[in-house]
DNA sequence: CTGAAAGCGCTTACAG
DNA sequence: CTGAAAGCGCTTACAG
């Protein structure tokens, strides 16, 4: 059953350099009084070897495991793979491990949680749609230190870093605004997450305040398919707005192809489409839609630093940052 | 530093039970002879001490972490996002946690690695498009069993689940020949990937046998914006092919753009596509994308099945498997 | 079925 | 700067 894997000790390496184990292992703790000369032998011995110190026993003693939970959405929307892979390269970067927490919302199937706990993660990342409040309190529970990356869910108490999407919102109003709007339709997912909210909220305030009318909320779906019937609505009345401002890339590019496919109507002449998040696909000739980026680079590497700094410091109190986005004007919108 | 954490070990549960701490882990590892009454007492004052059985001090003596490696792809393809939640989630059921093994290509930092293995995985499935040798020779060196997921490096020797490429090809070819099409392309991205390479012979050989005709293959890149110059070449020539069978959906909806947009062709009566990946864009309006699904699911499923089955048996051997793919007929070929 | 004890591979005071 | 020894929280023969 034991495969034979690497069983190199520190004792083994010790042996060959002819020092104590002691010695080896302290080698391997940076900062530790060594003299030059007898870290050379042991890294040579270590490198004959082919050691690695062996991180569960080194947890043991100092009861910190550097891997951190990461919980990642269900979704397969296109943007989070490369969230995955900022976020678990900045903090190898930092000398930490990343531990998948898979997150299923459907499965009642509490084994989830208490599975990974039995790791001992330092922190817990939650990059998900779906990371719920069961989770939060598990971390509660177990201390264990957790931020928040790009979302907030309702009723936590933890560090978060987001986009500034308030000032998304915003932004999107002055766009419009600016070229002779008077009739914009917010559109949104199903869920009202917190960060939508805030989108739609800074868009409203703003929308009003230059425009003097309020725009008006169209709840749609995250989903492109069973958006479409919706947008089929909105689009058909009468009152037909001028610009539409969506939640997602997804959804704006449904509004693109049913009011150019099915309506005739020409984009942005007839109608402006913004959109959010700037998958790929709204570079594609058949798109070229005005969208707002979001930094997630700078989410990562923010929401890596609140984390360790969280497990460092005992006390360190809770951050929530917003970070701002970056609108990208193509040809959905007037100039 | 060192946070309070859950520091209930099984000494406190015993003493709280009244037996001792080899009985409350007996109590934790399935199989174990515990009376059932003992086996209730202990569980009670588990759940009162909120007790998780610490991995790491199992793991120091059992030799076996039960964690596995997951190398995932740097791209953001969007199919990927699915793909780590179905490994991730088909391991837990089998008792494994996932930590993730960013792989960065373009930076030489070897750190990477190393820094994994003192984790000691039990196993590595490398589901990336830049999984490679160094990191496969790192894990043979460990004697760690990998298999690799939807594609396979060349030179390397492990154990794969892949989808039955060189059926597709045949597939669309046989789909093409049938709606009379006598010239046809293979569009083709900059690296040649194994399953790529099948995928073309197969759809070559196949469509020479039906139509004694060879198709042409055509070098563009995978991703859309910069193949665009390749394909405008290729559609604005005289000899202009009737159909042509990408390797991606994102190269196959360029294609479309190109063609309809550029050259004002129509599809499917002017120029046929064909796709590969399924990918959601796949069923929009704009496109209604003729393309292979492959069945992630099953291949998750397999790899992890095959891991496992790698692991507990010492000297179980490689496999290989192929997995068949779904021809998905849209708008896109003719019926 | 259950307990006492050794051991997994490290880190970390404690001496020297 | 270095070594001997205790201890981290488990599992697992070994007795009973």
């Amino acid at each position: 059953m034991n495969s034979p894997k690497n069983t190199v000790t520190s004792k083994d390496v010790a042996k060959l350099a002819g020092v104590s184990q002691s010695t080896v292992s302290r080698v391997f703790i940076p900062g530790s009084s060594v003299s030059e000369k007898t870290k050379q032998k042991v890294f040579e011995a270590a490198k004959a070897l082919n050691y690695r110190p062996n991180a569960f026993a080194r947890s043991l003693t100092t009861n910190e495991s550097r891997l951190i939970g990461l919980v990642f959405p269900d979704a397969d929307y296109p943007i989070h793979m490369k969230t995955l892979q900022l976020i678990s390269s900045e903090l190898q970067k930092q000398g930490y491990s990343t531990v998948l927490i898979p997150w299923q919302v459907d499965e009642k199937d509490n084994h989830s949680i208490p599975n990974i706990f039995q790791y001992r993660v330092d922190g817990v990342i939650a990059a998900s749609a779906t990371f719920n409040k069961t989770l939060y309190e598990e971390c509660e529970e177990f201390n264990i230190p957790v931020v928040q990356y790009a979302r907030v869910v309702e009723g936590t108490r933890s560090s978060y870093v987001i986009s500034d999407n308030y000032e998304a919102g915003q932004q999107a109003a002055q766009l419009l605004h600016k070229t002779g709007v008077t009739s914009a339709v917010y559109l949104t997912g199903e869920v009202p997450t917190f960060t939508n909210v805030e989108r739609k909220n800074g868009f409203i305030a703003e929308f009003e305040e230059l425009a003097g009318q309020t725009p008006r909320v169209v709840e749609a779906s995250y989903d492109y398919t069973s958006s479409l019937d919706t947008i089929r609505e909105l689009l058909q009345t009468s009152q037909r707005p001028e610009a539409v401002f969506c939640a997602t890339d997804n959804l704006a590019m449904a509004v693109m192809d049913v009011a150019r496919l099915e309506c005739g109507l020409d984009i942005p002449d007839d109608l402006q489409v913004i959109g959010f998040d700037n998958i790929p696909q709204t570079e594609w000739l058949s798109y070229q839609l005005t969208t707002f980026r979001q930094d997630f680079k700078r989410l990562a590497r923010e929401s890596v630093k609140i984390i360790v700094d969280q497990i460092c410091n005992q006390n360190s109190s809770l951050v929530k940052m917003m970070v701002p986005v970056k609108l990208i004007e193509r040809k959905t919108t007037k100039v």
